[in-house]
DNA sequence: GCCAACGTTGGC
DNA sequence: GCCAACGTTGGC
């Protein structure tokens, strides 16, 4: 399984706002950017996602999975645009800070720190249980 | 609300 | 194919 983070502004779409929408999901639609379409077709079924709070928050406050592949972005007739669909599995505890995740030393090369830009991001394994570890939230 | 960083666009 | 201009993102 790979793990990824999804970066979300609440007030455009909040964790609680995918959490109302259970076990169906959400469509990860609006990206418009190649290195994070090309991670959304890499992803797989059952796939484990951070899903982070930018701009207000700025912290991990749930974990999310993949539910759906790649397919075409509902919200643009430009083929050039794929999502994936992703849902609620749980909240994270205790939300690790983006201060939190700079000042952990094992954090250090996670792209959340390094290219904070990117909308949809890669996470090692270690990275995933480190963050999971500060959070307080299983793993699994 | 500002502004630095970065990605995309489009003219050449 | 380069690169300047522009738009957007997101931390502060």
């Amino acid at each position: 399984m790979a793990y990824w983070l999804f970066k979300s502004e609440p007030s455009a779409f909040s964790w609680e706002q995918l959490k109302a929408k259970g076990k169906a999901g959400q469509e990860w639609d609006g990206v418009r950017n190649y290195a994070a379409r090309n991670n959304m077709r890499a992803m797989k079924i059952g796939d484990r996602g951070f899903y982070y709070h930018s701009n207000e928050g700025l912290n991990v406050v749930g974990i999310a999975e993949v539910c759906k592949l790649a397919h075409p972005d509902s919200t643009t007739d430009d083929p050039r645009w794929e999502c994936v669909d992703i849902r609620a599995v749980r909240a994270v505890p205790n939300p690790p800070t983006l201060d939190e995740i700079k000042a952990n030393p094992k954090l250090k090369d996670m792209v959340l720190v390094n290219n904070s830009r990117l909308s949809v991001q890669p996470v090692t394994e270690a990275e995933w249980k480190e963050v999971c570890r500060m959070g307080g939230v299983d793993p699994d």
